[in-house]
DNA sequence: CTGAAAGCGCTTACAG
DNA sequence: CTGAAAGCGCTTACAG
């Protein structure tokens, strides 16, 4: 492979001059310049990313830790983040953790030695900080970025970009009192999720403001499980223990769907007899019959932030310690 | 950060001595080595990775490169790559194409100099091979294992570990012709996409087995569109032209809901007008109502030989060529 | 079995 | 505006 110094001797150059070009940093004489950029092309040259890395001290990746992948919000969110941070040359490194927890400490601690760039922690599970703090400070002194895109983790110094997740359940609570489909019930993972706690709270929230208070039976916590089996099984226990409720506040479209199969195998209708609500807004959800009402993500609007954050390099301290990107409750057939 | 240089004066040995420690090559002392691993351990010692790719010339990276990591599938794929990946020491740098191919010439440019131990290559589009041959030759020069985990690319040099897809289109139409639900349709990206073209074989295959050729009425190529939008037009167009079929084989497991959302709307009844298998056996395809009949892809067992490629170090010869996985119908409502 | 030394390919103060 | 030189933190022939 060519190198700098193959280049700097075709153009005539010292080694230090190319560098500077191709830069862009110090001053360089239009024609040095020139003289240069031809070399770079008709030997077709490109930097050696490792050197670069070694001597600047860090590297251009950065890893974007998820819970679950195979949900399709964090799908959405890996290719959002990936063509942002492509468009400032960036890498994105993609662990999952598949719901092992114990697997993100180590990763933080490996950060500074990989030479990351930044670490975007996206899993939903509620972290231990007393635990992961110390690392967390030890990749951030070594110049690691270390966000938060989906709990607001800013009271520990996180830098947080997360969805209105309590306004998006606060809707959909809204919409099905609206129309009298109470009593809601709502599924998703409360002890284990910060995420499903958010949307526990909007749930609690919509409910407080038409006067009511949730009924703890119609408030199924699936942390032991996941995703639509989870919704299924809590949903048709709930139908066997004989529980009245006319609609459902689901965390997720996974365990809408799930729940939405149960009623369906109980030989009761959607949304005729119970009506459904998910979060995330996906694709699947709009065409199965009945449609899914969801709460849309803008995972967009979270890469975008994400962008700004690393562009922003040392005035990045005008940024906002969390930012909040809205929700958007998308009414379909099933409610 | 702590570096070699620390790690060897503490145990007042030479850093080659470190070096050889933690590389496990070549031998050691038993004491020697007992001291070397205690300094590091007491000094939380971590190797500088861009210091060690740089001397040895390339780095841990593997790039998954996806044509739309949104469609469940390649989102379990990158899921189970990560994990086998993760095993046996390498990362996994997401390139999500966005359909956008020529990135995928850019990428395999930049390989070498970005130090990529492997690219994986799961964009199901035809490759240009013209095109992308000289490009991948002179990454593989280079050291970067470039491997095709979607379609058969061995005749061009590149070891290929692909679904059995004919053989599960097949099956498909094996399985509706051996329930009367002729004459069966198809849906799939054909002009456009390598896995879509095995698919359609496998259509034409099964059909022929029956003693029929393909309609060309019937033959419904999306290669202008993606995902369940256009199995919903597609199919839609075909209802309101008045064509007659009473089963589809769809591509994906997106494209048949789109369908069936279509078939649904046009106020037929699914499976008793038109029955549905698709392909990728997605969960909320076992929890949509009907329940979605369709090939089971195996992407752990992809994931596998991707990890024993990597692993075989030079006596990676001995591995085929081209290695195929077998898929499943998974016989559920709709079909 | 171990150490001294060179070098991977860059970038960046330091001089001029 | 440009060059000579040092050095990022490792690994690996080369000697012993």
């Amino acid at each position: 492979m060519t190198s700098v110094l193959a280049v700097a001797k075709h153009a005539g150059v010292s080694t230090a001059t190319v560098s500077r070009v191709l830069r862009g940093s110090l001053p360089v004489t239009a024609e040095t310049r020139a003289r240069v950029l031809e070399a770079v092309e008709q030997l077709g040259y490109q930097p050696n990313e490792m050197a670069r890395s070694l001597r600047s001290g860090r590297g251009r990746g950065v890893a974007l830790v998820t819970g679950d992948i195979e949900q399709g919000v964090y799908a959405a969110l890996a290719r959002d983040v990936q063509a942002e941070l492509e468009s400032i040359g960036l890498d994105l490194l993609l662990f999952n953790l598949g719901h092992r927890e114990d697997r993100l400490h180590h990763l933080l601690e490996r950060a500074p030695s990989l030479g990351l760039r930044g670490v975007l922690l996206s899993s939903p599970h509620v972290m231990d900080m007393a635990r992961i703090g110390p690392v967390v400070e030890a990749a951030t002194a070594a110049g690691v970025d270390v966000l938060s895109v989906s709990q607001d983790l800013s009271d520990f110094g996180l830098r947080s970009i997360v969805h209105d997740n309590v306004g998006g359940a606060a809707a959909a609570v809204r919409h099905l009192c609206g129309r009298n489909r109470g009593p809601v019930a709502f599924i998703g993972r409360i002890a284990t999720s910060a995420i499903g706690r958010a949307r526990f709270e909007g749930y609690r929230k919509g409910l407080a403001e038409q006067g009511q208070a949730p009924d703890p039976t119609l408030v199924w916590d699936i942390s032991h499980g996941y995703r639509a089996d989870a919704g299924y099984r809590v949903t048709g226990k709930a139908l066997a223990d004989g529980l009245r409720f006319r609609s459902v506040v689901a965390a997720s479209d996974e365990l809408a769907i799930g729940a939405m199969a149960a009623v369906a195998d109980h030989g009761l209708s959607v949304p005729g007899d119970v009506a459904f609500s998910g979060f995330g807004n996906l694709e699947w959800g709009v065409y199965c019959r009945p449609s899914l009402t969801s709460v849309a993500l803008d995972t967009e609007a979270i890469a975008r932030a994400v962008g700004q954050t690393f562009s922003a390099g040392d005035n990045g301290a005008a940024l906002p310690a969390c930012r909040v990107i809205p929700t958007q409750l998308i009414v379909r057939q099933s409610a």
